[in-house]
DNA sequence: GCCAACGTTGGC
DNA sequence: GCCAACGTTGGC
């Protein structure tokens, strides 16, 4: 499958996943049940992934990875330094996941979302939707093509 | 910092 | 299990 992780650049950006060399990053610190279902269900080894910067300067998509591991128990839950730790998380009952985030390329410039809504067949495409709050939205094979499309034709320009 | 659009919480 | 109040997300 396809998709698109929210992250703000502060927390981990593409570069970071970069930095991160072949063993990637821990995508961890989704705390939204319907984020994590996707995470936890869906998401598999060598799916592909839209890298979305959020709150930040430049929003929008900065590149691409690619699914490393598939779900298993988030550390950050048990960790009480952490900003994601939940006190009512167990190891026997731990209800968030973390999967292994590689990295594959760079965009030559973020895609930004005004960019992406003027393109023709990206109309219907989840992130872009008004109100979307999803950190982890799966994304259709032809939207994602598309994307990678646009980001090369800047390459080139 | 505004605010729309959700998600979560908790009283009943 | 309803629903109002509150909290959070995230683009702008």
């Amino acid at each position: 499958m396809y998709w698109v992780f929210k992250t703000e650049p502060a927390e981990c950006s593409i570069l970071d996943i970069q930095a991160a060399g072949p063993k990637g990053v821990v995508w961890e610190g989704v705390r939204n049940y319907q984020a994590r279902n996707f995470l936890r269900d869906q998401v598999k080894i060598g799916d592909q992934v839209l890298i979305h910067h959020s709150s930040c300067a430049q929003v929008g998509i900065a590149g691409v990875g690619v699914i490393l591991a598939e779900a298993y128990p988030d550390p950050s839950q048990f960790q009480p330094r952490s900003l994601y730790y939940d006190a009512k998380s167990t190891p026997e009952k731990a209800p968030w996941v973390a999967v292994q985030v590689g990295f594959v390329e760079q965009f030559s410039k973020v895609l930004s979302m005004t960019e992406l809504r003027q393109i023709y067949g990206l109309a219907d495409m989840q992130l872009l939707k008004k109100g979307n709050r999803l950190s982890i939205i799966p994304a259709t094979k032809a939207e994602f093509d598309l994307v990678l499309c646009v980001a090369k034709a800047y390459s080139e320009s």
